[in-house]
DNA sequence: GTGACTCAGGCTGTATACAGGTTGCATCAC
DNA sequence: GTGATGCAACCTGTATACAGCCTGAGTCAC
């Protein structure tokens, strides 16, 4: 592996584990010293970096851990709701292979499984992984290398993903009942894909991205969830210092 | 001005004038010594443009002028034009800043007396400019810098941005028609903004992406058009070489 | 006590040297 | 003539040296 590769990886874990600090900047030579690297594959893990949101560039030169704020989360989420909406329409409009779509209806099954009550911990876990590969493979089923890539920016943060919730819902008491919902609108967007319904296919992804939201506000008001919320600590509450 | 921005902005000239051809391979010291500049920001300016879509990474290491299928740069074009009925609703919804809102009439009024017949070429190029802000402030409307950097990256390739056919509109027969519709969609997006009409306004943006597609495909079929669209050069055609 | 100024440390941007790997051409065997 | 092989040139990834700039602490004047 290379070494702009490995400071990349480890950097961004650094990060969203918290161990760096929101705000707090990354000079090149302490990093350097720090992942056992020179700086110039350094330089490059940050701007990289930078591109994801991770990181963000001072004025005056390098960089600095970036923090987001509640609302700017919000508008990743619903933005993702209506990248997947326009994906969905696509593969709607255009037709999808059926390939893709078998394999979307094999893992409704398995998504199925793993959450039928009582759900254990390693349900939760399964789900996360099913679910975030359906959503990969909604994007692949549009047929658009063009809406895959502004996709993958999109999710490209952690709590704007598919999945970045749904660890934190594990702990949370309505949790059961939103896992019905979101696996209807997966079996939803399926057959709405398959009958050609491009409008009903689009909605269903927005409204599906506003269950993340919704998980958002919960999460936000439950220190306890909030910590299984990957990259959580780069999350300014309202009315927090 | 920084080596790297200016490596930056001298390499996307070169390819976009077509001097650098769709497909060749980019070798740091080669661009290097074209720029005067040395490997490192050359490299710099090498990732900033592959982030840009203009160059793309070879896996085996280096970096290729880019070329777009038709195919591309159509789903560019609805990809916008989602992303800005997205933005439009977001600013219906929300409510837009009256400042932002009343440059936007101001606009309205000076790309009117610029596309007034009979058009000078001068009248196109002013056209193409206020257009290009129009655009800027509907983003600013929204209120949400996620959605204006997302919006932003799409728009980074000149022919998925929102004026990128305009001039070759200049030379192409039905032109006046269109520009009219274009100008019947900016009256009525502000309008739909100030009125609240979130789907109206989402609407109306989408389909005046698709007279850009429009274009494009009228492009495409005038060679003499398409020299006018900056970056045609890294247009693939259908069934051309 | 407060504000401006100076200076030192550190940092970024840039150039360049070096090692490992890849590519493509030429040559050789069949 | 064709395919395999070896070699040489080149290129990328990385480390590091150097210059200019910024920042922040400490000091001095008022």
């Amino acid at each position: 592996m290379s070494q702009t590769l490995s400071a990349q990886l480890r950097l961004r874990d650094l990060i969203l584990s918290g161990e760096l600090q929101p705000g707090e900047r990354l000079s090149e030579p302490s990093v350097a010293e720090r992942l056992g690297a020179s700086r110039t594959p350094v330089r490059a893990a940050l701007v990289r970096l930078a591109e994801e949101g991770l990181v963000k560039a001072i004025p005056s030169g390098g960089f600095a851990v970036n923090s987001f704020a509640e609302e700017e989360i919000h508008d990743a989420i619903e933005l993702r709701g209506t990248l997947e909406g326009h994906a969905a329409r696509l593969a709607a409009e255009r037709g999808a292979p059926g390939g893709t779509l078998a394999e979307m209806r094999r893992l409704l099954v398995r998504m199925d499984e793993a959450t039928t009550p009582p759900i254990s911990e390693d349900g939760f876990t399964d789900y996360v992984a099913l679910n975030a590969h359906f959503h990969e493979l909604l994007v692949e089923a549009a047929g658009s290398a063009v809406v895959a890539r502004q996709i993958g920016r999109v999710v490209a943060l952690p709590f704007a993903s598919p999945s970045g919730f749904v660890l934190a819902q594990a702990v949370l008491p309505a949790s059961q009942r939103v896992l019905v919902v979101a696996q209807e609108h997966h079996r939803a967007v399926v057959e709405a894909i398959e009958h050609r319904e491009a409008a009903r296919a689009e909605a269903l992804m927005r409204e599906h991205a506003r269950l993340a939201r919704r998980n958002l506000e919960l999460v936000l008001h439950d220190q306890d969830s909030l910590r299984l919320v990957r990259g959580g600590v780069l999350i300014r509450r309202r009315g927090w210092a």
